[in-house]
DNA sequence: TGAGAGTAGTTTCAAATGAAACTATAGTCG
DNA sequence: CGACTATAGTTTCATTTGAAACTACTCTCA
């Protein structure tokens, strides 16, 4: 009847989700000076160019006023250009500037090398078992 | 060389965190009127009692802040009772009021139904292996 | 003993968050 | 056209968060 905690899967994948994400703002601001929502962006702009601000929530899974916020900043230290989409004058067209590139070649083998020294422990076969079982979930949250 | 913040773990994971964390949030406050931070308090307090906050911190990943008001709010319902420790008068001693130990008589089949509904399209072996994938995590990272 | 160091828990303050209101532009249809 | 609805993005405001300072008590050891 009684319910451990350390077991309840909510629960876990909250305490270990919010310790990767500090560890790796930790990371991204003393080494590059950005915070998450930042180098998620970064992220995006490193794979699609010239996208809106709304293709960048969608991709990124954060609200507008999130995302609103982090352009703002990224703008502020020029690593980002934005241009009024000339189709469609409310959209912008985002892409990394000279700069943004750069620190997105630096931080890609970052993260990149963060991940793999996470998995480090895991065998091939339970890597896959477990990026299978997040797919499994993600289908069943984003299906309602 | 790109990276594909859908397939990055540390994002995943959030992401999907986040989505049950709203989810459960939203099923606790509108059942109960309680916080996450209030409902992994009574979860604790259900198993052990006359227990201090500083052991609610341990066995929640709460830092002490987010506990001393999360413990505010309970007193104030009267869902919990604290004492002062007559060994040492710094400590509470904390436990569930009758009604709190009503609540989490019914929040926890609750949070179970909503722990199994997530899990109902995995097979055995997949829970098993997602649980393993995830105590092998959680030893690597509270390893530092 | 009693001064200094340490621990339990709370309060304060500044930063991060997100819902709702707002601005500006685009599309629809009478 | 021109009113109405809808969308892109920003701003405002109230709430949540956590680091650091604070209070109160305990422990150590000279």
């Amino acid at each position: 009847m009684p319910l451990d905690l350390a077991g309840f899967l909510p629960y876990r994948l909250s305490v270990l989700a919010n310790t990767l994400s500090r560890e790796l703002a930790e990371l991204y601001a003393t080494r590059f000076g950005i915070t998450i929502p930042q180098w998620r962006i970064i992220a995006v702009l490193g794979q699609h160019t010239d996208v809106s601000a709304d293709f960048v929530c969608a991709r990124t899974a954060m609200d507008r006023v999130t995302v609103s916020r982090a352009i703002a900043g990224l703008l502020a230290r020029r690593l980002l250009i934005r241009r009024v989409s000339p189709a469609d004058r409310r959209c912008s067209q985002l892409k990394l500037s000279a700069a943004g590139h750069r620190i997105y070649g630096e931080i890609v083998p970052l993260a990149r090398g963060y991940e793999s020294a996470l998995l480090a422990e895991l065998a091939p076969a339970e890597r896959d078992a477990l990026t299978h079982a997040l797919s499994l979930l993600e289908r069943r949250l984003t299906a309602r």
